[in-house]
DNA sequence: CACTAAATGTACCGATCAGTAACCTTTGTC
DNA sequence: GACAAAGGTTACTGATCGGTACATTTAGTG
């Protein structure tokens, strides 16, 4: 059985459309970076857009399963997983290489609300808030729904703020909001 | 007294930057976009990086006015300032065009942080934190800077989160968040 | 009117863009 | 060993990339 050379394609191109950007990434580069041939490339992908659609899909899974992971790991209770959820963020922004979220450069990048890179991002974040949700839902919060968007916003804001200063500092300061704003929120 | 052609072509190429981002932008449609000729554009500005350095100066003195002022518009003291920032916010989202915030999107489309567009993109932010800043000391907050911080995170996240949903509701969400924060945070 | 600076049109540069055609080599299966 | 699918090599397409050369026209000032 042979190993597929299209989920190796997909993993080395994630790399670099996450280190370089999607307009910034040719396909030249792409056969430099990944040792693939731009033939076998256009025999899995029939355009480049098909291809960053399967990058984002890796991308979604390999992050939502670390992420969901990482939560059940770090905290027992659902209130304390909610808080998880920027102790989580800020290994993540202290990881080696990171460079941002790439749903949030691709909707940067390909602002259309029509595009299906577009779609496909924000389809991306709607799944994590609805997983924050969940959580919330069980620890009990008034509000469980309008508690998961707030803290989706300070993830979102740390995330492009620990790029602007380039640490993981603004995980921190989310943490801090994210305490106050649980503990008016009725959780048990 | 001529009327500055150089600035005309600055005002024109922010709105298609703005619209369609900054390597989507080549400089012929620039020429189609803006009616200025190609060799004009390279009398005034060495190279496209250039150009993209005095778009975003204009974009952070227009921006940085209307806000602040309007800030001083929709609210008298300090604290209600610091959540009026969300009310301005909300403004902005729900104006005709908006597709977001140019300075985050200039750090998403130039990551390397040595890069002058995305030194030039943070510095515009660390400027509005330090507005921000000033008037959370105003306000008597008991740590001014950490409230800053704060609110300036939700800030970022309503913005990339309106632009993924296409809505100026996470603004709403900001605010009712922040009116939390500032409730504990000892302001006057 | 003469002079000058600013802006123009047109045509071009080499490099790169996304994508393709034709042909050859590897590899696993029967 | 025959067969077929997958992958690779090389070379190419027309369009566009950022940027330039050069000659011409426009417009404000003395």
């Amino acid at each position: 059985m042979r190993p597929n050379k299209r989920d190796e394609l997909v993993r080395n191109a994630l790399d670099v459309f996450y280190r370089d950007g999607f307009h910034a990434t040719g396909m030249d580069k792409l056969v430099a970076q990944t040792g693939i041939s731009k033939t076998s490339m256009y025999k899995h992908f029939r355009t480049k857009e098909e291809m960053i659609l399967a990058v984002l899909r890796l991308r979604d899974e390999r992050f939502r399963n670390w992420f969901c992971r990482r939560l059940e790991e770090i905290a027992d209770t659902p209130k304390e997983r909610l808080l998880a959820v920027f102790d989580a963020l800020h290994e993540w922004m202290t990881s080696p290489g990171f460079k941002g979220c790439m749903f949030i450069k691709a909707v940067a990048e390909f602002q259309n609300p029509e595009d299906p890179i577009h779609i496909q991002a924000a389809t991306h974040k709607r799944m994590l808030l609805e997983y924050v949700q969940k959580i919330a839902v069980q620890a009990g919060a008034d509000d469980p729904a309008g508690l998961a968007r707030q803290l989706m916003l300070l993830k979102e804001g740390a995330i492009v703020t620990a790029v602007m200063w380039g640490n993981g500092d603004p995980a921190l300061d989310a943490k801090a909001a994210a305490q106050a704003l649980i503990a008016t929120s009725g959780c048990r």
